[in-house]
DNA sequence: CGTGAGGGGAAACGAA
DNA sequence: ATTCGTTTCCCCTCAC
């Protein structure tokens, strides 16, 4: 088991003992940095960067999570939303903030770099305990405040996956849009067979984060990835998701629901929660292990 | 009993 | 032709 996360220079530095010649994360992570904060401060998020408050999470030996820590933000999410209380905040991670975006990773050394994973022999359950490094808790503790941390559930990296490391060098890991941190990481063949095409997870996603559909759709606990139908208005959000989709039948909530438990039956992306009308994204650690 | 919601089997559909 | 993510239909259960 790796302890995650970590920082970007003990990224850097183990990629660099495991003979890789890449990029560096920390370049790649500032030029991400870059290109996302324009659209970051359009969302009103601030981006209080520097180098020790970017960590990064993963489980995938294919991707790194990027994380941002700050003092006056909640430790989970990272960023600080100048007009709203510090209860949900995004995790911004290379995905790129772009809804089209299926693969994120800018440059060809960066995803050799990815493809390789971050995890050094030396982590194990414990944490890092490589030597010489700065440990992943002191990395977060030192920006964040305890009590907050109760949702923050570091991802674990299974065995299973620890074999599958390089089997084919062109099964890459792609990733979507994922403001909330949510469900980051979707299959290579599902990348290709879905490109361009309305996914009806990532539809609901733009509706929650969408102020307009606020009383079709609404967060009930958004740090948990839980939200609700609206009873009154379950219905037009299903008949916008057929129109999405060019459906030649007017798509009904009865409809969209037999999907989201064909989801839920799978353990992909979200499951039904045990009230009306509710059902929560799943995080990574969550989701089925293909 | 009626209604609304949850649940799932099975087949069909359409894009890649 | 195949795969995958739905879509459609239909029937059942359960709670209110």
């Amino acid at each position: 088991m790796a302890g995650f996360p970590v920082s970007l220079t003990d990224l850097d530095k183990f990629a660099v003992e495991d003979g890789i010649v890449y990029q560096p994360v920390s370049t790649i992570v500032s030029e991400i940095i870059r290109d996302l904060s324009p659209m970051m401060q359009q969302d009103g998020f601030t981006f209080p960067y520097t180098e020790e408050e970017v960590v990064t999470s993963s489980e995938q030996d294919s991707f790194v999570e990027l994380q941002v820590l700050s003092a006056d933000s909640n430790p989970m999410w990272g960023c600080q939303n100048k007009a709203e209380p510090p209860q949900f905040r995004p995790v911004y991670s290379p995905d790129g903030y772009s809804s089209d975006q299926d693969v994120c990773i800018p440059t060809e050394n960066t995803f050799e770099a990815q493809s390789r994973g971050y995890r050094p022999d030396e982590y194990d359950s414990d944490g890092m305990t490589a030597s010489g490094s700065e440990s992943p808790t002191s990395s977060r503790s030192g920006s964040t405040s305890s009590d907050e941390d109760e949702d923050y559930v570091p991802l674990e990296i299974s065995d299973d996956e620890e074999e599958a490391e390089d089997d084919d060098p062109s099964l890459k890991w792609s990733c979507r849009y994922n403001p909330s941190g949510f469900h980051t990481r979707v299959s290579p063949s599902v990348s290709k067979r879905r490109h361009g095409q309305p996914i009806l997870w990532k539809f609901l996603h733009e509706m929650l984060m969408d102020p307009r559909y606020s009383k079709h759709i609404y967060w009930t606990n958004q740090s948990k990835g839980m939200f609700k139908f609206s009873s009154e208005h379950k219905e037009e959000i299903a008949r916008l998701w057929g129109e999405k989709k060019g459906n030649r039948c007017v798509m009904t909530y009865q409809k969209m629901a037999r999907s989201l438990r064909n989801y839920s039956n799978q353990k992909r992306y979200l499951v039904k929660v045990k009230r009306k009308l509710q059902y929560q994204f799943l995080t990574d650690q969550h989701m089925a292990r293909a």
